[in-house]
DNA sequence: ATTTTATGTCAGCGTTGTTGACATTCCAAG
DNA sequence: CTTGGAATGTCAACAACGCTGACATAAAAT
């Protein structure tokens, strides 16, 4: 939907799309990305953690229970990284793990109590500068940039991740 | 221009900041950021290369004849960090460093020719995700999707890095 | 001339990606 | 039931790229 209406957008509205134009939305990517990272970060340092903690306990957070042949499919790197992160965060005591009921095979990823507060600040860190963006922007910006967001994923990995949810339910 | 009308902008309009709402804001920047750079990287790995070797390339082409020290600022990392991609970029013939003119401490940076190219190469795959975004979403999807990011970079940084290339011309 | 400051290089460490080898468990074939 | 293969997860070792510390060289200040 939405490219059938091509009828008012003329050649004009393509012609915007200069490599300057272009370069300067592949530099924002970047400065916003790290802006984006910046804040939790500083609190993952303190607790001696990096960045792909924060990712596993984003997504065990959202997707409670999920394996971790789940998760690794999710964040897109291989079994042998995320499980070192995640033997850190079981060894702290952030992050549960089950041995799975039907399959023994699997392992069953759960928030402790302090794994959900330091998600919980991590989140709020990240949300607050998401916030202020959106605020800043205008809702009509913010509709926009998700939508350009969701034309630059993988079609792969997003589809794949949608339907892990729906499965989840 | 647009930011004017903000008498259209209600109340109600922030109400749609649900937590919801923006973390879904959150997972769209994590997905599309790999998505952003997945091309690129595919190339890079061709060459023996990494995301730093990139982010060096890039911006070496945008201002010509840059020092060490502009660049590390631009980047945001450390000037030792940097030096190990340099160095191998210098290696490969790829950058030329040059020593300063009117400080012999200072070493300004060039693409060769073979580093225009690799650039050349990086640069296009990466824009063609970018038009292909931008042309699905839309100029007014575009319009937001840059408003919202400029709102997310630290202002310090971004501020810095205009200041640099005004500097520079 | 000597000390201080600025720029860039070299060495070594930590996080987090990678592949390879392996233990455990499930399931299907015989 | 047993055996062989597939799936899941863990352990080990390596590479890319952040980081701090130590240092050489050049410029600037005293």
């Amino acid at each position: 939907m939405g490219q059938g209406g091509s009828g008012t957008l003329g050649g004009e509205n393509l012609l915007f799309l200069t490599d300057e134009q272009l370069r300067k939305g592949i530099e924002a990517m970047f400065f916003a990305y790290r802006g984006f990272t910046a804040d939790p970060d500083r609190i993952l340092a303190e607790h001696g953690y990096g960045r792909a903690h924060h990712r596993a306990l984003h997504f065990i957070k959202r997707t409670h229970g999920t394996t971790v042949n789940n998760l690794l499919n999710v964040l897109g790197v291989t079994k042998q990284s995320l499980n070192r992160v995640l033997r850190t965060l079981i060894a702290d005591g952030l992050v549960e793990s089950r041995i799975g009921r039907t399959d023994r095979r699997e392992r069953n990823l759960y928030l402790t109590e302090p794994g959900r507060e330091l998600e919980r600040k991590l989140s709020e860190a990240q949300r607050d500068r998401m916030r202020a963006a959106y605020r800043a922007a205008g809702p009509q910006a913010v509709a926009g940039f998700r939508q350009v967001l969701e034309s630059m994923m993988d079609d792969e990995i997003f589809r794949q991740y949608i339907a892990l949810k729906e499965r989840r339910t």
